[in-house]
DNA sequence: AATTTAAGTCAACACTTGTACACTGAATTT
DNA sequence: AAATTCAGTGTACAAGTGTTGACTTAAATT
């Protein structure tokens, strides 16, 4: 790549990071303005068009790059989950915790900005997530545990749930972060972990004991 | 009352339902502005301080109004649902869509305000949610179908997967609405519907297999 | 009947916003 | 070496924002 394209791309990616810093930070990427990206990264205003045509469509370019990152994170724990078949269910969510810890940033916006004020970023998240059940819905067809479940359909019903729980989960793991001073904090969020462990354990109560098209 | 107060009344009734229709009209709470709220009343931007001190306080005071009517209505549909022992998951759903459509801008603004950009907004809607999930876990301890689960906290676990799966649906539900034209609409509905119902049993196939603190 | 209260009005303010246009200057191409 | 490209600059403008203070005027109080 030529020094100007190099260029080019670290601005382009100095506001993307911005964009998502900020609209992470107590406001949504709605409230944000255009003004704010480019004086966050130190370029003035009218410089933003030499790389997007407006918000919307930084915002489209943010979600699809969070998306990226957030696939990947997923994958792997999926990973972690199913090549193990003894995982333990605690301990997979202890680190789907920890993986919302180490980008919080990506969860938040991906999370909030799915029913937020712009049309164009929700209709992004929701191709998104449907990859995403897709993905996940392919991982449990392939896994031994639910070999029993004949439906593809049913699977993919699971792994939607398991996808939409797992966003409120990561909102409220965060929001304990932000409402709590370090002594509850700590084990505020053991509990936490324990309430979920049980929901997942009851899901998969459910699915042992699932026989399609009833 | 008198003539004054209940004018009063009237115009800050206004100033709330304004707001409400604004921010469900595809951006959300922290896009609209004051003027224009006072605006769509008929009001000058000023007499908006006659009622409220700013829009974090307006917007507390709306998730206050939005919850006490979600709340009633959530009672009606527990109370359909528990009532008569035998009422069939599918109907119990066709009923929870039927109230989304019923009072589709309450639902919207409770849910796409839950991880809004406004934090006074955040905090208010996260008790109101609180109380929803206790209100259903306590139905579901009266309830026969779940005396075999000895723990009252298990019980709570499952009305908060409930709960937010629920606002999930409500969401995925006004979408299609807003994404599909009326031929597919209403194929569409029932396959969600279906899926929905599955989602449901599912999670009830796993209550009837569950025994507490395994 | 005189006085007070307070919801709504009006004008004005200091700011922020998105965007248009002409410009500069280093990196690239010719 | 000359010409071109184009990311970033600077100025400018119309439009919208929250909030101020002084005002009207009907309803309520005295």
């Amino acid at each position: 790549m030529s020094i100007r394209d190099e260029r080019k791309q670290q601005s382009r990616q100095a506001l993307l990071d911005a964009a998502l810093k900020l609209s992470t930070s107590g406001r949504s990427f709605s409230t944000i303005s255009l003004r704010e990206i480019a004086r966050e990264v130190g370029l003035v205003p009218t410089a933003f068009y030499r790389h997007f045509e407006d918000m919307d469509q930084l915002g489209c370019n943010l979600v699809e790059q969070v998306s990226l990152r957030l696939r990947e994170v997923i994958l792997q724990l999926r990973q972690g989950y199913f090549i193990q078949q003894n995982a333990k269910t605690r301990s997979s969510i202890e680190l789907f915790f920890k993986a919302v810890d180490e980008s919080p940033q990506d969860w938040l916006f991906f999370i909030a900005e799915r029913w937020g004020g712009s049309l164009a970023v929700r209709q992004e998240i929701a191709n998104e997530i449907d990859i995403l059940i897709a993905g996940l819905g392919n991982d449990l067809t392939e896994s031994t545990s639910f070999k029993h479940v004949e439906s593809a359909e049913d699977l993919m019903v699971i792994s939607t749930i398991l996808i939409n729980l797992s966003f409120t989960w990561a909102m409220t793991w965060r929001n304990m972060r932000e409402n709590l001073n370090p002594p509850q904090l700590a084990t505020e969020q053991q509990q936490y972990i324990d309430q979920v462990t049980v929901q997942v354990r009851l899901l998969f109560r459910g699915i042992e004991n699932w026989q399609s098209a009833e």
